[in-house]
DNA sequence: CTGGTGATCAGTAACCATTCCTGTTTCCGA
DNA sequence: TCGGAAACAGGAATGGTTACTGATCACCAG
């Protein structure tokens, strides 16, 4: 996303794109993984290494809010992050913690349907995967 | 689930079924909710004040492992535990912290393609599911 | 240019769910 | 009954995350 956009959707909420916000932004890029809030903090901190983890959090949990940045939770493990804010499927592996996509599946119409389901508002429909990968099977 | 079922359970996988083991049980049907490892422990604690939050945990993860207790994980919110172990789906209320069921959501197929669609052996694909329960909504 | 105001930040302490550790008790088979 | 393994109580430690505090910064009005 270009930074202009994601300065007009920090704006419309009421915040500020700053230097070290964008810094995550540019963490996020380069990391082209899953990155936890802590390997953002220390690829950030390479290039500022004044950041403090907190304002890594904080500007990640603000990127979220305007809906720029997406994260993803498994237990026994950090957050994970991510720019890919399209509903996508991710699976992580319960040895080496690798997270990587899982392509062609489609959950649209799963969230539909817990929406005529329940009673609450629903707000967040997410799929946890986990299981081993292909390099841990074999060893 | 019968005590003998439980008690054959644990010995498949070389396990007991303590007095501390039947309480967690106990209290896990008492609390008829999805209780956190902490309900669980307070539950308990009426009948036995001895027993430690530690032994709660041990236990609660004995009895998971041998089937007979599942537990779910929200971010932001201890992990909560259940005697229906059947693959069924849960909401949990981000204000309040409440967590219900919903009814006739089918997620069996979901798995199958998720297995289809990745070289790594699933070992668990969960929903985890937010939202505002109706008391928030209206407040 | 100058002072004021609120957002943001760095640094660090605190929090809380969970796990780990140690010495003790309990349980089960011989 | 005895010996060894499993389980336990109590409490310390861990680790991701948040909260707090004083210092900075960006921006605007005068």
């Amino acid at each position: 996303m270009l930074v202009p956009d994601v300065r007009e959707k920090l704006r419309r909420s009421g915040y500020t794109l700053t230097s070290q916000r964008r810094a995550v932004l540019e963490a996020l890029s380069k990391a082209k993984g899953h990155p936890s809030a802590e390997d953002v903090y220390l690829i950030v901190k390479r290039e500022n290494p004044r950041v403090a983890l907190g304002t890594v959090y904080q500007a990640l949990s603000v990127l979220e809010e305007v809906g720029v940045v997406g994260s993803k939770h498994w237990a026994e493990s950090p957050t994970r992050y991510d720019l890919n804010v399209e509903p996508h499927l991710d699976i992580r592996c319960i040895r080496c913690g690798e997270v990587s996509e899982v392509p062609g599946v489609a959950l649209g119409g799963v969230e539909e349907i817990i929406r005529n389901n329940t009673p609450y508002r629903v707000t967040r429909a997410t799929m946890v995967v986990e299981g081993l990968c292909p390099a841990c099977t074999d060893s």
